[in-house]
DNA sequence: GCAAAAGTGTTTAACATACACCCATGG
DNA sequence: CCATGGGTGTATGTTAAACACTTTTGC
């Protein structure tokens, strides 16, 4: 018999979300610090169970929602994870999603519940409690994978962007650096932007012009 | 309240398994008729509830065994179903899992549950109960956009076959025509495949030499 | 005038596509 | 000898990749 007192008598479902942004020029994910047994002051990613009459994503979208105050994000569902003892507190099977927020209008919020919430990149995350950090590294693989054949990447840019600023964050995220002329062929050639007219001045150096998606809906478009 | 007399109180997890095989060359999908109200004599894929100290993977697979007789064969998790009323004997959510079997060896098992096993071309499917239509034709997609960037269709032949062979299950899958000249060279490229040495012989024209896959593993690989 | 990022084309190599005929066999 | 699928090469177009300098601004 299992140490930890079981909670739950039968097998339970839940969801759990993977939540993506761009802040520091680093991809990051927001963690909430648990405060409960058995792993009280863990880092954990935002989840919890299922509601009776409530569908899956829509308790993806709650958690969401309670944890980074944000909605109409970017919300995919990622995999289902069922092993037998993931959680020492009873059978639990999570359904993971992964949401891909802008980072701009940020506004983290925590709750009683747990002991607190924070950004931390996705290359230097703590020791997470549950099966976490397997849940996590396959979110990021997908992601990875996604930004080669989707526009999915419009879900992490303000609504005005600079080429430089998108090239960015591709880079980012593949970990890997691009060229830029090919970069901008590419993105052209996809008619993924239009010029926004505006410019972003200010700086000591030439202005950049700043463009917007003709689009922010997702669509399969090979990109990479 | 619902119409229909619910079984389960409380939300309960499933598993759903898409069989495929290349049978007739045509896409087939593995079906069984069932027994039980609501859907008596409805078509539907094969599935039945996760046990409790059951991974969901081992699920899939104890449903594929019962009805496939198969064992060892390609098996994913394809997406989990969770719309409220899917079930209208109460919450159930289904992990669905595809799995691919070869042509070869199919000795399809009945049970006592069922009122009967059989194949159907997936283009010509009866109307089948639940969402199973939909997790069907979400199964038809993913395959046809893993056979692209994937190995996985070896797990659709039999040891031995010819190049004619592999190239008609592409189209068959992809519903369309291949070049064979660009497909031959793409295969052999990409080292997939090699002479066994022995030919097919017996029929009214030339006899075809026989390959084989020289890793059995999934793999990406990119092919079309 | 200097530091820093913005913006811009061409050349080359690799790959994808289109296409038609001879070969070997069983009957 | 005929019908049938098996097997093979080349030429062309398209796309990807490599590569460096000029422009514009704020300070």
């Amino acid at each position: 018999m299992a140490k930890v007192e079981k909670k739950f008598k039968f097998t339970v479902l839940a969801t759990d979300v993977v939540i993506f942004t761009i802040k520091d020029d680093k991809l990051q994910v927001l963690l909430i610090k648990m405060k409960k047994e058995p792993f009280q002051a863990c880092w954990a990613v935002p989840g919890g169970l299922v509601n009776p009459e409530e569908p899956l994503e829509q308790s993806a979208q709650r958690h969401l929602l309670l944890k980074s105050g944000l909605k109409n994000v970017y919300l995919e569902q990622l995999y289902t994870f069922g092993k037998v003892k993931r959680d020492p507190l009873g059978r639990v099977v999570s359904v993971a999603y992964f949401a891909l927020v802008p980072s701009e209008n940020l506004a983290l919020k925590t709750s009683q519940e747990y002991a607190g919430v924070g950004w931390f990149p996705v290359n230097k995350l703590p020791p997470l409690a549950y099966d976490h950090s397997e849940i996590v590294a396959l979110a990021k693989e997908r992601l990875q994978a996604k930004l080669g054949y989707t526009n999915i990447i419009y879900s992490l840019l303000p609504k005005h962007f600079s080429l430089s600023d998108l090239q960015a964050v591709y880079e980012i995220i593949l970990d890997k650096k691009l060229d830029k002329r090919n970069f901008r062929k590419k993105i052209f050639s996809l008619k993924l932007v239009k010029k926004t007219g505006e410019e972003r001045r200010g700086r000591a150096f030439r202005p950049a012009e700043l463009y917007e998606f003709i689009s922010r809906r997702p669509a399969v478009v090979q990109i990479l």
